[in-house]
RNA sequence: GGCCCCGUGGUGUAGCCUGGUCAAACACGCCACCCUGUCAAGGUGGAGAACGUCGGUUCAAAUCCGAUCGGGGUCGCCA
């Protein structure tokens, strides 16, 4: 049957005059009464079929009845088209398949929405309907190009010498991070696997092994709310190399990433290095950790204007070790202040920051709430920091460092994109590193580490760990692409006197470290090398590869907010049997005893 | 868990703010017929939704209010 079949999309005028078979799904029909096309559509493009009521009698009685979506066999000869029927606007435009013989292969219902145009859709009836969704092209080539980006991942991880180790699925619950997906056992009643939020521990096990340099393309499971970017499954680039430094991974990833880029022919490229930007940069520039470079908008620091101020709230604000910053905007006399009280305030006030307050700075000088509080000395270095020109406004918050910094730099982001103040097809890619070792929950006041606990701790800071343990930096790095994070990682910690402080430091007690994490610190005392890796979210890099604004259009079976593949329904109920033979028991209506339970 | 947006024939929308003229309009699709050169084919005719669901306000509700369900976005969350 294959070996006959010509891909819909193939022919050419050079092939003008061959005799050949297509096979293929019905994408529009016109009918003329006494001739009939049929654009014939596949994996391959789309051939214009001509069915003449003279010429081919049988083939026109089947074709009368064909509809739209119907599968087709269709031999014929292929010919030129007259120079007045070519359509430039197709691939095989200039030819056209007359046809001897046509076999309705199946019939197709009536589709439920449109599949030969990119028409929109409701997300539930795309992914109820997923099989139909995929025949459209604009899915089709997404995952034709992904599947181009995974290989070339692959093959450059080849030739670079990795190996690709498969990493259990089934796996022991983690105690920190996110939500386990949980697999019960039925050998042993009441216990569970988890599957894998990413292959972590295994693959710093794949270093103890010796195996030097491990990658996989691995699929990693959080139950965790989802987001345009976020799926509860995704897949990662997964790596990790023994003996090496930074500066060895950063340039494996910038490798192998830019390269893949070409071979999958995404938007735009990748540059060979990728700029690096330390964490401290980044929110002192840009109030946020994965800062969209792709304009400009950086904070600027106020806090030499409100030294001395007049201004109460500033004043109090520094007085308690808070800064004060604030945004240029040019151009920023145009926007209303209703933008600026409500919908800035807004933003602003989500970051938990107490408020905001702005100037214009018109013909007539410097205008808004705060304009009565400077002097003129005040007004002279205001003036200098900001470099605001006549047109601009200025937008400014006083607090905690954080809360400033998440205040401006969610309110920037915000601006970047209702302004239009960049290139769309511009990818800004850089390294986020030295990211702090540990952070504190601001409701609970408890140390977390930021990355994870054996994260290594930068050279400089190892003396800090006890009495400062937030200005302690780690080497721990992220791939941050147009504000979005790519991806992140780390050198590991192997040795037992700096893990030992991290967990002191974490407040996690000498039985809590065997219990949750034993088996890693025993292999650590049998020669661990020193590695460290990295992981790279694929899905997100192939959004941002062909500019997709949804996770779901580059991912063939994608779930619903709700985290249900709307298709074959899944999650489900199961048997009360099998249930049992796993030795558990369902409260009885679950969705009510858990909108009830206190959080 | 919070907040925001959406829910009208198969699909996409209009109508909803300013209730009655709406057993609801338009495009595509669907059905029938006509048509031998189109390519988003064309023409003629036709079927198809009581406006997600429930409740309320009102003489009167697609239009107002409340709840609920479904879809999406977002904050929390994602070491």
């Amino acid at each position: 049957m294959t070996t006959e079949r010509t891909g819909c999309g193939v022919p050419r005028k050079e092939h003008a005059g061959n005799s050949m078979t297509v096979y293929g799904w019905v994408d529009r029909r016109r009918d003329h009464g006494g001739v009939i096309f049929i654009d014939l559509r596949d994996r391959s493009g789309i051939l214009q079929i001509v069915i003449n009521s003279d010429k081919a009698h049988e083939a026109y009685e089947q074709a009368k009845d064909v509809r739209l979506e119907w599968v087709l066999k269709v031999t014929g000869e292929l010919r030129l088209r007259d120079a007045e029927a070519v359509n430039p606007n197709k691939a095989t435009g200039e030819v056209e398949l007359h046809v001897s013989s046509c076999e309705v292969l199946a019939r197709a219902a009536t589709p439920p929405f449109p599949v030969n145009e990119d028409s929109e859709v409701e997300e539930s009836i795309r992914l109820r309907y997923r099989y139909l969704y995929l025949r459209r092209e604009r899915i089709q080539r997404n995952l034709r190009q992904r599947a181009t980006f995974v290989h070339a991942l692959r093959t450059a991880m080849m030739e670079q010498e990795f190996t690709e180790i498969e990493t259990p699925l089934l796996i022991r619950a983690t105690p920190e991070g996110a939500r386990d997906y949980l697999v019960p056992s039925r050998i042993s009643p009441g216990s569970f696997y988890a599957l894998p939020q990413s292959p972590q521990l295994y693959k710093q096990l794949c270093m103890v092994g010796g195996l030097d340099r491990y990658f996989q393309i691995a699929r990693c499971l959080r139950d965790e709310d989802l987001r345009a970017d976020r799926q509860p499954e995704f897949t990662q680039l997964d790596i990790e190399m023994s003996f090496i430094t930074e500066e060895d991974i950063f340039q494996v990833l910038e490798r192998t990433l830019s390269s893949s880029w070409k071979a999958a022919e995404f938007n735009g490229e990748l540059p060979s290095k990728f700029p690096r930007m330390t964490w401290r940069e980044a929110m002192d520039r840009y109030g946020v950790d994965k800062p969209d470079v792709r304009f400009g908008l950086e904070l600027v620091d106020l806090a030499p204007v409100f030294r001395n101020t007049s201004f109460k709230v500033f004043a109090d604000v520094l007085a308690k070790g808070g800064v004060v910053k604030g945004i240029v905007i040019p151009g920023g006399c145009d926007i209303p202040r209703s933008d600026m009280e409500h919908t800035y305030m807004d933003i602003v006030h989500r970051a938990r920051a107490h408020g905001l307050t702005y100037l214009y700075y018109r013909e007539e000088g410097w205008v808004g709430p705060a304009a009565k509080f400077l002097s003129e000395e005040e007004w002279t270095t205001f003036a200098s920091l900001t470099k605001a020109k006549t047109g601009d406004a200025v937008v400014i918050v006083a607090d905690t460092p954080g809360r400033t910094a998440a205040a401006l730099g969610a309110l920037r982001n915000h601006l970047g994109a209702a302004r239009k103040l960049f290139d769309p097809s511009e990818n800004a890619i850089l390294w986020v590193t030295e990211f702090p070792m540990f952070e504190r929950d601001e409701d609970t006041g408890a140390i977390g580490a930021l990355h994870h606990p054996f994260t290594m701790v930068h050279a400089d800071d190892i003396d800090k760990m006890t009495e400062d343990p937030l200005m302690v930096r780690s080497r721990a790095y992220d791939i941050v692409m147009n504000g979005r994070e790519i991806g992140s990682g780390s050198i590991r910690i192997t040795n037992p006197d700096i893990q030992r402080k991290v967990f002191e430091a974490l407040a996690i007690s000498p039985e809590d470290q065997q219990r949750k994490f034993g088996f890693l610190l025993e292999a650590f005392e049998y020669g661990p090398p020193p590695h460290g890796g990295f992981a790279a979210g694929i899905d997100r890099l192939i959004m941002e590869g062909l500019r997709e604004e949804n996770i779901r259009d580059v991912i063939a079976f994608p779930k619903n907010q709700q985290a249900q593949e709307l298709m074959t329904m899944a999650p489900a109920l199961v048997d009360d049997a099998q249930l049992r033979e796993l030795g558990i028991a369902t409260l009885p209506n679950p969705r009510h005893e858990l909108s009830t339970t206190p959080s």
